[in-house]
DNA sequence: CTGTTAGCGCGTTCAT
DNA sequence: ATGAACGCGCTAACAG
């Protein structure tokens, strides 16, 4: 008696179902219909294997549930950082609702490279997670592809696709955005510059991309100014741009960034929006923070989080129970002070 | 032959171990062994192995993986939400060495209340981490101890606790905050206003306690300004706050928080710092950003993330490979425009 | 209602 | 150098 006391609080090892059924003096199959609610159990040596349960410490162990029933009740989630605050919003819906039903979130981030891909995805299907939701810029079609040959159950954030087990998240970002720039060049102005940030993603890309060939198709053109992804060094090199040039129409990837160019004009004697306007594409509460405030896009990244946890949950209880495979969101156009 | 070829796209369920035994004509110890680059395996068979492996697809299960050696290679996370850049980046820099080592990581996210706790840490020790990081402001130490007694390894950040298989990383923010804020009242004011946010942390509370307690030793007063925590919501109740107070000196949590005071002082037709200063407590990058950029404590938490992991694979490795069992960090105050 | 048994996929002795 | 057999902790039939 006093043995087993002790023992509890020096036991080396995990406590098992099996010690769990000796104390309670029960088979361990009887401890595990108590663990998973099963019926058919005397309310009697239920709760003598509860207060075994709860005498031991006994939890579990996910792992052997998992090889017992292949679920692993892990749901991985593949991003590219969560360095900015739109990623980590998206990030804390996730695992809000993963809560929920249950499952635990394993984190597998991405660098830009292909290499760094293969071992993510690889590390993703070791790790025997039930399903997975993907948000990632780089990672081509393919790549996902070759994780559906494995049998798990995807949503993907901002890649178009479609498929068994698939469902996929539309953010619609380029097209509002480039409403408002062509609007802008529509109205006769040929002075738009576009922050070219080295590795900015495929979404940042293919705005910039597309920006190009409306204003060739215009008869106009876009200026790239290529910087690295730094505050500092953008802010830098637009103190050094505005010495020579004293007006223009700046496209930014994200808000820092547009910050960056708005701090610069400024304080090289610029009035915004009247000489420069600013433009940041993937706004945050930043945007209304910064004075002048700036005119940015915006989508509740904690929302689509959320939703695309949602869809794989139940991608997960039945593939048919998911309905719509796909669900489009679109950015907000929230005009502010930065622009005219 | 075709068969085979057809089943690799096809297979329902995981490919075993099993299977690449019976593929590459050998037994499945011989494959494991393989797998783990285990030595006593010819070169001719490893070849054929490996071939058999990439021609199935073949990935080892890590439930199967962790069950038998009762090593996870999962190692847990526990933060209260990356909402904050401080706590995203700290994320980063943990999950970025978690992956250079190895160890997929699991992110538990707590609330700010007790239960929650509890519904946390048994969801921890049911997944079978083989240790974790705890980052939480909110969870008293024997919450912290009754981990332990599952013999989880833990490096425990913002918390001065030591124990077996236990390491820690003190966050000095404290004494940095109160030197500044003493120097100000010390100089003669008494005009201290601290934003008193709901459910901020135990961080925050201690400093404004410790304020307070210094104020009182000191014949003088710290006015509280109670919050939620919202930007908007500081912001327009400041707004009204200066309409019948028209200076102090102000300390937030946040730059963000600052920021709203800054924000509405200004426009109050107020002058920042001659006729309000405002100090933050835990600055970003924004703090340098926002004009006017605001005087804030920083610290490189990507920095403390990655320290916390390299510890716990310390830790992890071997318990007594951990020299240092705890890590001090100070913050870094910057002064900058809000104050004078 | 409860116990027995056979896997889940893999690592690891112990023989051979 | 390689294979057979057992165990990791748990679930799910199948008996009783």
């Amino acid at each position: 008696m006093i043995d087993s006391s002790k023992k509890q609080l020096n036991v080396k090892d995990r406590v098992t179902i099996y010690e769990v059924a000796k104390v309670a003096g029960v088979s361990l199959a009887t401890v595990s219909r108590v663990i998973n609610n099963h019926p058919n159990v005397t309310e009697k040596t239920k709760m003598a294997v509860k207060a075994a349960i709860a005498r031991l410490g006994y939890k579990p162990s996910a792992l052997a549930q998992g090889l017992a029933n292949s679920r692993s009740t892990n749901i991985g989630i593949m991003i590219p950082s969560t360095g900015y605050a739109y990623v980590s919003n998206m990030l804390d819906g996730m695992i809000d609702i993963a809560k929920i039903y249950g499952y635990v979130t394993s984190i597998f981030i991405t660098k830009r490279t292909k290499e760094d891909a293969a071992q993510v995805i690889e590390s993703l299907i070791k790790s025997h997670v039930d399903g997975a939701v993907i948000y990632d810029d780089e990672l081509g079609t393919d790549e996902i592809r070759s994780i559906q040959n494995y049998h798990i159950p995807l949503i993907v954030i901002g890649h178009d696709m479609s498929g068994d087990s698939l469902g996929s998240i539309i953010i619609e970002y380029k097209d509002p955005v480039m409403d408002v720039v062509k609007e802008h060049m529509l109205a006769g102005n040929d002075d738009v510059y576009v922050l070219d940030i080295v590795n900015e993603g495929k979404m940042v890309d293919d705005i910039r991309n597309g920006l190009s060939d409306f204003a060739e198709a215009n008869g106009k053109h876009i200026n790239l100014l290529r910087f690295n992804d730094s505050y500092g060094l953008v802010y830098a090199g637009m103190k050094e741009f505005f010495q020579t040039h004293r007006k223009g129409y700046f496209v930014a990837p994200r808000d820092s960034l547009a910050a960056a160019i708005v701090n610069a004009a400024i304080e090289s004697g610029l009035r915004v929006p009247e000489d420069v306007e600013v433009l940041a594409e993937i706004g945050s509460k930043y945007s209304y923070i910064i004075r002048p405030q700036i005119s940015s896009f915006s989508i509740d990244m904690f929302k689509v989080g959320s939703i695309a946890v949602r869809m794989l949950t139940k991608l997960l209880k039945d593939a048919s129970s998911l309905k719509e495979k796909t669900f489009r969101i679109r950015a907000k156009y929230n005009k502010r002070e930065t622009t005219r």
